[in-house]
DNA sequence: AACAGCGCTACACAATATGTAGCACTAATA
DNA sequence: TATTAGTGCTACATATTGTGTAGCGCTGTT
């Protein structure tokens, strides 16, 4: 169970649905980030590293297995980078940036009353 | 470091960006499927669970006070539901599920090759 | 030959998730 | 009033996942 492919069970899900095995692939630690950080421009392992604040190269690496496994990443000559899948999947993420800032400020203003 | 919230370190992340409150939210087991299947309707916690593929109790009451604690969920008089900020994020969240549904096709066509 | 940078792996320790049992409460029913 | 059913949880033992540091084997450069 340590790729989730859609139409396996995968962690917490039994149904194969392929939301399903998606929510399992993005929610475990640094999964959205590095697609996040790859989108800027390919780049080595060593640099991808760096941008996700020295993650553990031992979980990199395991999230780079996961995400090359379900073609959302791969190694090109310039090191690794998003598949077309996986840009496809970035620009439905991108939007939770502006969201999150608003977010923010929400919880800002919250903490205020 | 137990509530993710902008601003703060975070999980993975000691820079306090947004995004990677978010990250660090929704990148834990259920998360996701949490807002997504509270979306339908709002509904008791015992609901909740089953609609969550019995889901443990444990985690579930993790999740919800996460989620409560972020402004993502509250609990009204029909039972738990999402904010208003929950159902903005929720809509952002929601073409996952006709990505994923490509994804499958284009990886069991990736397997055939 | 000596170094530097690369993609990793090993391993011990810490944090998170899972699964089962069951408690305290409320409302309805007998 | 005593029982029953449903509720929102908590406790706890076990299993899985993540962290942090060290360093290996490789490729190129000086």
């Amino acid at each position: 169970m340590s790729f989730p492919l859609p139409g396996e069970p995968v962690r917490g899900s039994k149904t194969g649905k392929p939301i399903m095995a998606l929510f399992d692939l993005l929610g475990r630690t640094w999964a959205l980030g590095i697609i996040w950080n790859l989108q800027k421009s390919s780049c080595t392992f060593r640099e991808l590293q760096q941008r996700c604040e020295n993650i553990s190269p031992t979980l990199l690496n395991k999230r780079i297995s996961e995400l090359k496994e379900t073609s959302i990443v791969e190694k090109s000559l310039h090191g690794y980078c998003l598949t077309h899948l996986g840009n496809e999947l970035f620009n439905l993420i991108e939007p939770l940036g502006s969201w999150s800032v608003n977010w923010n400020h929400s919880l800002k203003e919250g903490m205020d009353e």
